[in-house]
DNA sequence: TGAGCTTATGCCACTCAGTGGCACTATCGC
DNA sequence: GCGATAGTGCCACTGAGTGGCATAAGCTCA
């Protein structure tokens, strides 16, 4: 489909300076991806890092915006693809939790070729390293609190309000981190796209009876 | 209905060391507390608060785990509470978000005389606080998960499944958490006790169309 | 191609959260 | 009261994150 064409276009058209700034970039996600999933992100220290790639403590924080940042880096590249999608999505009343959930998928398939082990390294460490979980969940509510915002613009006034609006959303993000447990859970053979995308198929299939379960005591 | 009573005589036949305990604790909380809605929780430093209270930096960490920790006590102890009351509440596969929302009602009542002022200057600063969000919301889905487990071992292999248990309670505390954010972005006469368990009532009426727009489109 | 502007980088010193270790003091059980 | 058993204070240390300033690298226009 050429989208990884077009990226190295984008890339490539881009200034040297810029062009190096995401050179660092990248290998400041790796190496400490690297180093995080070989150790621990806790005994791993920040000058390891910078030593490994061979930039500044000060270059490390004019790049990110701290230790944890730089260990969630897929995850928020990911979440950038999810609003971008829903910005541009047409969108209506009905069929809302289904626009939510496409948007998903659609930022998934816009992730260049090697984002998934990365984001796999980063989730695993997440999983099990409490300061990590609690930025990831940070972050999430964020965007949650964005979409929300741009979805409610979208539909001023319309049918569902605000706050079922973000309830919605908040419903298909504990599925989708259902799904993430079962992907970085399972053995190593199965932790690619697709095994993800089943897996957030499974999840999601769960809603309409936790729907159910909810409708029958208000 | 006497409970306050029962605390008192609880906390009288404590031994001196562990009532000195708590009190030093209840004064970290107190003036951290007030510290960080006078100034800020980021600019007040940790040794302004022990400073304060006349107790070394040493004692504060014995007592909580981090700067956070202190500023999200009163959370936490309606979490304890909360986890508490779910662990001795009979449970049926149907009828479960009503036991998950009246556990929560549940411990609330539990709460002694001053926890309201204590978890509104809490949330308020939670709210501004990025680091605190991100704290809180781990603490949050770390009771999840502790509920899910001790709701699922009560209803072992019965009707809904690990998934729906979790979803179903995420769904709830998404609620919860619009009902906090409604309660703090209100004016200050109406911050009480009364007012947030309305704003409980109103965020969980929003369920059943929620539900509704979940079941439209599986 | 080079002068001059702009922007990123490196380096240094600093603050502050959090930890380990050890001596000290207060409580408890008898 | 007298050992045993805590909790506390003090001190030195690591490691994350920030501010400031000099330097180097990239950009712009002649």
């Amino acid at each position: 489909m050429g989208r990884l064409g077009l990226v190295q276009k984008d890339a490539k058209e881009l200034p040297l300076r810029e062009r190096k700034k995401l050179r660092t970039r990248q290998a400041l996600v790796d190496t400490a991806l690297e180093l995080f999933t070989a150790q621990d992100f806790t005994t791993v220290t920040l000058d390891e890092i910078v030593d490994a790639v061979e930039v500044s403590k000060r270059t490390f924080f004019r790049t990110f915006t701290s230790k944890e940042d730089v260990a969630l880096a897929p995850e928020k590249e990911l979440w950038a693809a999810y609003v971008t999608d829903i910005e541009s999505r047409p969108l209506s009343g009905e069929r809302l939790l289904g626009a939510y959930k496409d948007a998903l998928f659609a930022a998934l398939e816009q992730m260049t070729d090697g984002w998934e082990q990365r984001f796999l390294a980063s989730r695993s460490l997440a999983d099990r390293t409490p300061a990590l979980t609690a930025h990831s969940l940070r972050h999430c509510s964020e965007v949650s609190a964005n979409v929300v915002r741009i979805v409610a613009g979208r539909l001023a006034g319309q049918s569902p309000g605000d706050t079922e609006l973000r309830l919605l959303l908040d419903l298909m993000l504990a599925a989708w981190h259902r799904a993430l447990e079962a992907w970085t859970s399972s053995e190593a053979a199965q932790q690619d796209r697709a095994a993800l995308v089943r897996h957030m198929h499974e999840a999601f299939a769960v809603i309409p009876a936790v729907a159910a379960l909810a409708a029958q005591d208000g």
